[in-house]
DNA sequence: ACCCGTGTTCGCTG
DNA sequence: TCAGCGAACACGGG
């Protein structure tokens, strides 16, 4: 489930469950190993009495600090993968299935991070120092906390040839932008996914870099009308079937295009699903037909 | 059984 | 050497 938006929910949650808490224990179940890859197992328990200081989100990253006593400092970095997601629970509720780690707080709340699939990443980082990680160095700037560059971003798409749903995956590119805001914000954009990315113009990379801003905003809201909390913040994501599809054209193959009739004639597009790089991508071929496309406001 | 999956990495190929 | 893909990872759900 996690892309930008979702680790955004995720990052705002254990701030709110956890900061200026202290561990008491911590466990990790035997498979959770595999979470620390490609680095030596960790000793999960070793984050026993510190204290989260702050969580920060980079990208699809969740970077929390912690302290132990007055100088030390450490990290735990997860990454969500595909279906990781931090969880909280009282002290004496069960642990969710999949359970692969779990925090317990001074005051009786436990954190848990879940992961079925297990293609997510959890490591106790020394230090805090997660730009010495190389996953962490080589994200691209975040569209949410740092802004797209347009220039930067410009200029990176001109050295592509791949097509421009495929570049926009690229973590070094912008670090956050999965499959879904990938497939939004070119339906916003009105590109044409296949189109080479050096194919783009500079007026096209704008409106790109602006939909891809305003997808991730209307995403992020649409999570806070779902239950930012109430005391079980546990948002219900597309794939669960816990809550309506909120997104314009993703995994709406088949239903109209919700930008509604165009030309005159007056006859709506059709959402298609096409695969590029292993990857469902979808989008409407009546709006989204790149350079050919007429100008805005249509 | 078969296909699909909001992510990342590895290895092959041209 | 490098860009670009498909496969692999793992495990459900439809």
């Amino acid at each position: 489930m996690p892309e930008l938006p979702e680790v955004e929910v995720a990052a705002r949650n254990l701030r709110r469950w956890g900061t200026k808490r202290t561990i008491r224990a911590a466990r990790a179940d035997r498979r959770a190993a595999r979470l620390f890859r490609p680095a030596t197992p960790t000793a999960v328990e070793a984050l026993a009495g510190a204290r989260l200081v702050s969580v920060e989100r980079r990208g699809k990253n969740l970077l929390c600090t912690l302290a132990r006593g007055r100088a030390e400092r450490l990290g735990v970095w997860s990454h969500l993968g595909m279906t990781g997601k931090w969880l909280r629970r009282g002290a004496q509720d069960p642990s969710p299935p999949a359970t692969r780690v779990e925090l317990d707080l001074a005051g009786g709340t436990r954190l848990c991070y879940v992961d079925r699939r297990m293609f997510g990443r959890f490591r106790i980082v020394p230090g805090a120092r997660f730009d010495d990680l190389p996953e962490i160095a080589a994200l691209g700037p975040d569209p949410l906390t740092d802004g797209i560059d347009a220039a930067g971003f410009a200029a990176r798409l001109g050295r592509l040839r791949t097509p421009i749903k495929v570049a926009l995956l690229d973590q070094t590119l912008l670090a956050g932008v999965g499959n879904i805001q990938a497939s939004e914000s070119l339906f916003r954009a009105g590109i044409d996914p296949r189109r080479p990315a050096r194919s783009l113009s500079a007026a096209e990379v704008k409106r790109l870099a602006a939909a891809i801003r305003a997808s991730i905003d209307f995403t992020l809201g649409t999570f806070a009308d779902a239950g930012a909390d109430g005391g079980k913040a546990d948002i219900g994501y597309v794939e669960e079937g816990t809550a309506e599809n909120p997104f314009l054209i993703y995994g709406r193959a088949g239903a109209p295009c919700p930008r509604g009739k165009h030309g005159k004639h007056g006859k709506h597009g059709t959402i298609v699903r096409v695969v590029q790089a292993g990857r469902a991508t979808f989008f409407c071929p009546r709006c989204q037909n790149g350079a050919q496309r007429r100008s805005r406001g249509g």
